[in-house]
DNA sequence: TGAAACTTTGCAGAAACTGCAAGCTGCTGG
DNA sequence: CCAGCAGCTTGCAGTTTCTGCAAAGTTTCA
């Protein structure tokens, strides 16, 4: 992402990338996950076995993708919503692009998660990468309310947000599509925040009801 | 864990699988990940190498090991507690037992925990396993409100008891051991319970004061 | 145009993992 | 007690994943 470089050769780096996912993608959804070897995947792709490897350590690498690790972007817009914005409701306003970007791809995402869906030994990469995401959101956290790194709260906060995350996306991808992906996120945030303590299983009532929220907020 | 079956033949099986066990946990603390092969694992626990397949799908399974896969103990707990008892607090409740075994095995888990912080690469097969917790602790929710499984009560309280129980082990397994398990564990909780929303960054109050380990209870 | 920098590729090889068939060992019924 | 069954172990052959290296091709830039 944080890459400009228009160039030809860049340019065709990124092709190349893509249509390897792409390729390794669409042919994992139609047979399976172990129906499938990287030499099949590099010939639908057009470049050789060996050039895979220069892209991609692993297979799994190829399907799951990057989802959240490195966005700097994000990173930036989080730092840089007002202090007095509690932890959650920044993050989920610096992040909000980040998740349009996604809704913009549906159709990509709708896929790329159905395979994950699909291959649950995917999940073990997909929770894998995550783990480098909550490493970065955990010392983001820390460094915006000025704690260590290692604090209870920024760990606490940050493994807690990646699986809400990871779970919204799950649930968007395995409805209809007519609820916007921001609808699960806020969702799942509102759960964070409120505590997990009070099960409203019925729908109702009172996730704002007395919250305190001290601002309100927007940014 | 559920297998009570003390004939000699099942016996030798876990004599064998807590073997290889420890020789790839050794094997790998000493070296490193990659500069431990499954030949190498198979010899140090007295077995050909194809019989490591026998007990584990990869080299990694091995060293992560079952985790809380398959607690169904602490499952029957968890369904036994009375109804009135909020969700986190039953868990909290249920699942005591299966930490007092951990840390009953302190220098055991250290090593595997230690290990797996060693191998970053390892998180993520630890956190595939968590995946498939997570089904069935979200199934065991819902059972337990009489919701459904997919509910997003259901799914985010148990992606988030999840991740927090894993962040609580690495925290403890990072300490200097004084501070037993069971700390970390209602400090994790305490955070869901309340919501994340409001940090206490400053180390002020509540938290650390007292928090006397009121584990008095049993369950 | 020509050299530098980078990418692709083939090749050789280590290691992970699987299926199969044969051998060994604990278990069980007569 | 001891056949015979069942389940565990093992060797072997084979596929697949993944890595290092060096040659060959392509882009960039002076």
């Amino acid at each position: 992402m944080p890459e400009n470089k228009t160039g030809r050769r860049d340019l065709k780096k990124q092709r190349t990338r893509g249509a390897l996912t792409v390729a390794a993608l669409r042919l994992v959804d139609e047979r399976g996950l172990d129906q499938v070897t990287v030499d099949e995947i590099a010939e639908a792709a057009g470049v050789s076995p060996r050039t895979f490897f220069n892209y991609f350590a692993t297979k799994c690498e190829a399907l799951v993708g990057d989802l959240f690790v490195d966005d700097s972007a994000g990173r930036e817009r989080f730092l840089a919503v007002e202090r007095s914005v509690p932890t959650l409701d920044a993050l989920l306003i610096a992040l909000t692009p980040t998740f349009d970007a996604i809704q913009a791809e549906r159709d990509f995402w709708l896929l790329r998660l159905r395979v994950l869906g699909d291959n649950p030994s995917l999940l073990t990469d997909l929770l894998g990468r995550s783990a480098a995401t909550e490493q970065t959101l955990a010392a983001a956290i820390a460094e915006r309310l000025g704690i260590a790194a290692d604090s209870a709260y920024a760990l606490h906060t940050a493994a807690a947000v990646e699986a809400a995350i990871r779970v919204a996306l799950m649930r968007w991808a395995a409805g209809d599509g007519t609820r916007p992906l921001s609808a699960f996120l806020h969702e799942a945030f509102t759960l964070l925040t409120t505590g997990l303590a009070h099960p409203y299983p019925c729908g109702s009532l009172a996730f704002d009801l007395d919250f305190p929220v001290a601002d309100k907020e927007e940014a």
